[in-house]
DNA sequence: ACGATGCTTCGGTTACGATCGAAGTATGAA
DNA sequence: TTCATACTTCGATCGTAACCGAAGCATCGT
């Protein structure tokens, strides 16, 4: 049986416990140095450095140095979609990580997900969007409608341009807390930078929680109602 | 960093190579013994059986018993698709199984992806559905048409009973030899099945190849053509 | 030039898990 | 009953890879 891809060399790279802590840390969308990824993975920075140069090599991450820190990301976008359904599939088989106790709620709330909104509040905005009839939800398929385009044009977002570029508008991205789809894809980016310009919202520290203000939330709240 | 699922954990399942072996074969949607499971992992009876019973504590696989054999397959389509979506990312980043040298045409060609089909038929059959208007590709989701449903009434299939099904109709699945999307979803497993009562198609014997009769072959290419 | 910071490489230890032989259980056939 | 097949469990071996201490580069600040 010497046929098709091998799924054991991906698999193993991702089945280290450090090593999926460095990757979990990364599909936040942020780079991080390898100082900030031996300390989500609990490990010293001489393994971490292993660590990263066999993720490299895997072609999970890409780096670029500056100065004398050295920046990890994703590889790409596939990579941090593969890390997310990974995600939702180990949460739907109930592989927590420690205790299913109360967890994080501010992560379950709202966090960022590579680059867009996930949780409660990412789900809500994509329910919202679609029970508005702003995006249709065709299989498992999104597209914007005329009247969202004009919609999103209100709230600051040029849709016409995002469509230029060569990255999907609208995705579906699967949410592990949630068990329910949110809005990937270039769209999803745009909305999450709105938020964050307006200064509706802000990342947490150390985490990849997304902290509305309470003028943001309530912004937020009105714009995205949930369907009567 | 001790929120959200724990990836590590089914990375690590799949990233034994004979573990993925064996999930690599039980992609081809059918239930397979220990024995033969063995084989393929290229280990003896008593080394896989311990590898079955993490893979099912795991929820991967499932087993049923049928007098004194023990039959296992995929736990369900999840897994299956996490399985394909990781053989095309593995394929996307050359992690081929062994040289990437002539390898298997057949299975290049046709090939079962867990109840439908794959490869280079596979892709050509969806995009031959999508140019003659049987179904719209909008964004990632596919939708039939009216007008397909009529035509895949012809070659004896009812879209509204399958439509009933609890399982979405279309669904689109990344092939990994080809690098594009084909069809899956109640509907791929419906056209699948129906060229194997017409006799056009037949499964190979211990691989996932799916190989056409001459006849079959025919039919095929008329009904699908490939677009001007 | 000097030290400080960020990271990599080397060497050696350790621990985990994949592996198989052998023995044990269950089902079916004679 | 007895033997054969299909599989699991036990026990022990062995290899690999994760890990850290220490030393080696590289870049920046002063």
């Amino acid at each position: 049986m010497k046929e098709g891809p091998d799924i054991a060399q991906i698999g193993a790279l991702i089945g280290d416990p450090a090593r999926a802590n460095m990757l979990a840390a990364l599909s936040g969308g942020k780079a991080l140095t390898a100082t900030e990824l031996a300390a989500v993975g609990g490990i010293t920075l001489q393994t971490a450095s292993t660590h990263l140069a066999k993720l490299e090599a895997g072609g999970l991450l890409t780096q670029r140095k500056q100065g004398r820190h050295r920046y990890f990301t994703l590889a790409d976008e596939a990579t941090a979609l593969l890390i997310e359904s990974m995600m939702g599939f180990a949460a739907s088989r109930g592989h927590l990580r420690h205790r299913p106790g109360p967890k994080e709620p501010a992560l379950r709330k709202a966090r960022i997900c590579y680059d867009h909104l996930a949780g409660d509040y990412g789900v809500r905005m994509l329910d919202s969007l679609v029970a508005s009839g702003a995006i249709d939800a065709i299989g498992e398929g999104l597209s914007v409608t005329p009247k969202g385009e004009s919609r999103l044009q209100c709230i600051g977002i040029d849709v016409s341009c995002l469509k230029s570029s060569r990255r999907p508008l609208c995705r579906s991205c699967l949410d592990w807390s949630e068990r329910r789809a949110h809005l990937a894809g270039s769209l999803g980016k745009a909305l999450l930078s709105t938020f964050f310009d307006k200064g509706w919202a802000r990342r947490a520290a150390g985490s990849r929680s997304v902290i509305f203000s309470p003028e943001g939330e309530k912004q937020f709240l009105s714009l995205f109602p949930l369907e009567a």
